[in-house]
DNA sequence: CGGAGTAAAAGGCACTT
DNA sequence: AAGTGACTTTTACTCCG
């Protein structure tokens, strides 16, 4: 069932595992971080997929097209029907009591339905605001939403900021789609603090039983090496090393931005464009000793000889 | 200053009680 | 729900060239 979550876009054949297989933003094509080979050009990136799946999803979906930009929350039906007595003041007879009941019952849906519209309104501005804020794609809204909504249907978000859920909500949409963004990079736009944006996000996981996949290191690269200024012949040595440290089953368990920091580092120091550890730190968003400790051991457990500059 | 290294604190994760 | 242990990153420092 959440396995569908991480199916993403049909690649044409290749034997690349579709699982190694990202999407190269800058340049616009499907690279595998496996063996480095373009598997497709020139694709359109088709977006958010919206799936149902459950059967009530499903019908769900039909009407959530527009209704967020609406503004109208109860088109008026929203008086209350409490009376067990008619207008001239008589009891009412047993089978328009029952009536009353219904009614007001569907009343009572219809303004619960209508204060959910409202929250999920609210976090659709949320949500936009970080999108925008961070520059990440316009689909992440799409994706982050359909988290928080989920989310709110399971009565996740009663007792907590609806602006940490949603934070919550991007980051986890970002490592869905493989976009390099950490938890940090959100959690500034948000009152309630990093913690607070972590917490919520450990939650949403582990209840919306998301298999969260690692963003691949790879896709950190190009940040890091463009924020440097560096050449693109450093990216490319860069994603070669980190592709041949995953063979080496040397990225499990690691900060991907502190791999790819200390990839770059050794990719410019071999190419004669030299940046100091502080400053690869820097622009990776992780410190000098995260960046020493794994250019340590990529140098080491790859055989890496350096230059003796 | 840049880099190497380290001990201790802190954080996150799996697993247990 | 709290505790534990193995593991990674951060903090804060020393030492070297």
């Amino acid at each position: 069932m959440e396995e569908e979550i991480l199916n993403e876009e049909k690649h044409g054949q290749s034997e690349c595992p579709p699982e190694y297989i990202v999407f190269d933003e800058e340049r616009g094509e499907y690279i595998c971080t496996l063996t480095g080979e373009v598997v497709e050009e020139k694709v359109i990136d088709s977006g958010p997929e919206w799936r149902a799946y459950t059967p009530e999803e499903k019908t769900r979906r039909s009407r959530v097209g527009s209704p967020l930009t609406h503004t109208l929350p109860d088109y008026g039906l929203l008086t209350t029907i409490s009376s067990y007595r008619d207008a001239s003041g008589r009891k009412l007879e047993a089978r328009v009591r029952l009536e009353a009941s219904r009614l007001r019952r569907l009343q009572a849906k219809l303004r619960a339905a209508t204060s959910i519209e409202k929250n999920i309104e609210q976090a659709v501005r949320e949500i936009t605001r970080f999108v925008d804020a961070l520059n990440l794609p316009r689909s992440i809204i799409d994706t982050a939403m359909m988290i928080y909504r989920q989310a709110a249907e399971k009565g996740l978000v009663r007792g907590r900021s609806l602006e940490s859920m949603a934070a919550a909500a991007v980051y986890a949409a970002c490592r869905i789609r493989g976009i390099p963004r950490s938890i940090d990079d959100i959690a500034e736009l948000v009152k309630g603090g990093r913690k607070e944006v972590a917490r919520c996000y450990r939650l949403i996981v582990r209840e919306l039983k998301l298999r969260m996949p690692i963003v691949d290191p790879v896709r950190y690269v190009s940040r890091i090496v463009s924020a440097l200024r560096l050449s693109p012949a450093v990216e490319r040595r860069a994603a070669e090393i980190l592709i041949q440290a995953r063979r080496l089953g040397l990225t499990a368990g690691k900060d991907p931005a502190g791999l790819a920091a200390a990839a770059i580092y050794i990719a410019a120091l071999e190419l004669g464009e030299r940046r100091t550890q502080k400053e690869i730190a820097a622009a990776a968003g992780v410190t000098e000793v995260t960046v020493r400790n794994r250019y340590k051991e990529l140098v080491q457990k790859l055989n890496i000889p350096l230059p003796a500059q």
